[in-house]
DNA sequence: GCCGTTTTCGGCCCGACTGTTTTCAGTCG
């Protein structure tokens, strides 16, 4: 059993505990378990084996009797116990927005409902009015929230909650009222996921309502689901919730940090906060009574001792730390990228012909771009036999002495093939600058045989680059199940790159895993995989990955002038 | 259940909003 799964019981084990109405602070306690394990960088398994899983912080006796047990026998009798005690049911009503655990608990005991169904049942039949704390306004609400989860079940991509979020800004940022505003939350975070848009807005107290009413009148507000005096909700038409808080302007750092978060980021830094004598929230940092003057988000890290933070890393995933060194990443950035090499042209599947990518890539600023088709095993998107490949390349040829100011590479995204092997001969595949390689095909094996069938294929010389490594269509298919660290070891002792895959419905490699690939001396390379000109922009998103995974400039190739590409090829 | 140069017991981050109640509990972020 891997961390992942560990994870996912201990953080199942919070929910039913909280549902059973155990000490909240027990329930804390197993989702922070849920959390170290997730993020914990050693091996389980080794931890066990030399008695130190209890030096973890955050993992107590308790904690390390029952991780014990699962990695050791693959099961956990507490946890068994617990999940035959409590219907299923109860677990997904937790997802219906205004139901939380103690609602739970009293509409299972008076009512006997275990399930969504049988709660929209009895609000329909007008029986939750009866109970002591519910009422008509409670029964309509859980009948919409029931209505909403099964319609959308809350999950966007962070591409989507960029449009809205950007269109609700740019509306807002025009008003002569708003002093300040930004987007927060997890969107300014870079979440590859998100659930809703935060939104920050400074302004003079008489300008409120003014505001509030403009946000709940724009176009595409579908309802207002709550307006207090500094907070106020509104639903979409596509079913994503926005929150706009409105503060003084003078604590819009303050605000704008908070609501960024993390949660957990938060939680951490008021605890600092605390230990410096400083009490932290959304208006202020006070030490005692006294506020203490905050003009931006860096203000407050440096006043706690901090280097500044950015959004990105605020996990709690070691960043207060670093901070505290001065050990902060410089993070790379959209303009430090230098070209790509993951673009199809119309010779497969792609709109638009080499010379308009090659002309798009110019336009951009790009000292070079590789062309990347399907090869021959990728019948359904046009994928390139061997005389298209030579036909290709002698086009790219002459645009060679055409486009004199940009360098074309000759590339392929090569299938890996069930067995691991490449997708053309030894000749072929020496022609190219470089070799992708993806897998397209035979998805559903065990993931232990997509392991050997990749490492195989990382073995191969002509391999430069690894793509969408885990396979994985965010909110839609998970991926292929692989042991990464094997993966990502191997990459490294071979001297491959592996591609974070731009486009938002991967945005694989995965941002969790960006750190360990570093660790270990992989390149990384952010990669449009487009299919059209404008697809060359979603490298937008592929810069947010590998900020959010800590990576420098030095960490992705395709930061590096051409000669240091071209020695990265040769290998 | 976890944790400790104040502590091995008694804390554990903090506040807004809503709905149901005449002072508060639950939920959410």
């Amino acid at each position: 059993m891997d961390k992942n799964e560990i994870s996912i019981i201990l953080e199942e084990i919070g929910t039913l505990l909280e549902l059973k109405g155990e000490n909240p602070f027990k329930v804390r306690a197993y989702y922070n378990g849920a959390r170290t394990v997730e993020m914990l960088e050693e091996d389980l398994n080794q931890l066990i084996k030399e008695n130190r899983l209890q030096e973890v912080k955050g993992v107590g006796k308790a904690l390390v009797e029952k991780i014990t047990e699962l990695v050791t026998t693959g099961k956990l009798a507490f946890y068994d116990e617990l999940k035959e005690s409590t219907p299923p049911g109860l677990l997904e009503m937790l997802r219906i927005p205004g139901v939380g655990p103690k609602k739970i608990s009293v509409l299972y005991k008076d009512l006997g409902i275990k399930a969504v169904d049988e709660l929209e049942d009895a609000c329909l039949q007008n029986r939750l009015v009866s109970i002591k704390g519910f009422g008509e306004k409670t029964q309509k609400k859980i009948l919409e929230g029931i209505e909403n989860y099964k319609n959308y079940k809350n999950q966007f991509l962070i591409s989507t909650g960029l449009n809205y979020g950007t269109y609700i800004y740019e509306q807002l940022k025009e008003l002569p009222q708003v002093q300040r505003i930004s987007l927060a939350g997890s969107i300014r975070r870079f979440k590859e996921v998100i659930k809703d848009i935060d939104l920050i807005v400074s302004c003079e107290e008489n300008n409120i309502d003014y505001i509030m009413d403009y946000f709940t009148n724009l176009e595409g507000v579908a309802r207002v689901t709550g307006r207090g005096i500094t907070k106020c909700s509104i639903t979409l038409d596509v079913g994503m919730n926005v929150d706009m808080r409105i503060v003084n302007d003078e604590a819009f750092p303050n605000a704008l940090q908070h609501f960024t978060g993390s949660k957990e980021h938060n939680t951490a830094l008021r605890h600092r906060g605390k230990q410096m004598g400083y009490k932290i929230n959304e208006y202020g940092l006070f030490n005692g009574e006294e506020k203490v003057y905050v003009g931006s988000e860096e203000d407050i890290y440096n006043i706690l001792k901090l280097q500044y933070i950015p959004p990105e890393i605020r996990e709690n995933n070691g960043e207060i730390e670093a901070a505290e060194l001065n050990d902060i990443p410089k993070l790379v950035d959209l303009d430090l990228i230098k070209g790509v090499f993951h673009v199809h042209s119309n010779y497969s599947d792609g709109k638009n012909t080499i010379e308009e990518l090659v002309k798009a890539a110019i336009d951009k600023g790009f000292k070079y771009i590789g062309i990347s088709d399907h090869s021959k095993s990728a019948i359904y998107a046009g994928g390139l036999k061997e005389q298209d490949i030579v036909r290709q390349h002698e086009e790219i040829n002459n645009l060679r002495v055409k486009y004199s100011n940009i360098t074309i590479l000759k590339g392929i995204e090569s299938d890996i093939l069930l067995d691991g092997s490449l997708d053309y001969d030894e000749n072929t595949l020496e022609s190219f600058d470089y070799v992708i390689g993806s897998i397209h095909s035979s998805f559903n094996i065990d993931g232990d045989l997509m392991t050997e069938r990749m490492l195989r294929a990382i073995k191969n010389k002509h391999l430069k680059i690894l793509g969408h490594v885990t396979g994985r269509l965010l909110l839609s298919r998970n991926g292929y199940g692989l042991d990464l660290k094997k993966i990502i070891n191997a990459c490294a002792e071979n001297k491959v790159a592996i591609e974070i895959n731009s486009n938002p419905h991967r945005l694989d490699l995965d941002w969790r895993m960006c750190r360990y690939a570093k660790e270990q001396g992989v390149r990384l390379v952010i990669e449009p995989d487009a299919h059209k000109i404008e697809g060359l922009d979603h490298i937008f998103y592929g810069i947010g990955v590998a900020r959010k995974g800590w990576l420098e400039a030095i960490d992705v190739l395709n930061t590096s002038d051409i000669n240091e590409v071209r020695e990265f090829f040769k290998g």
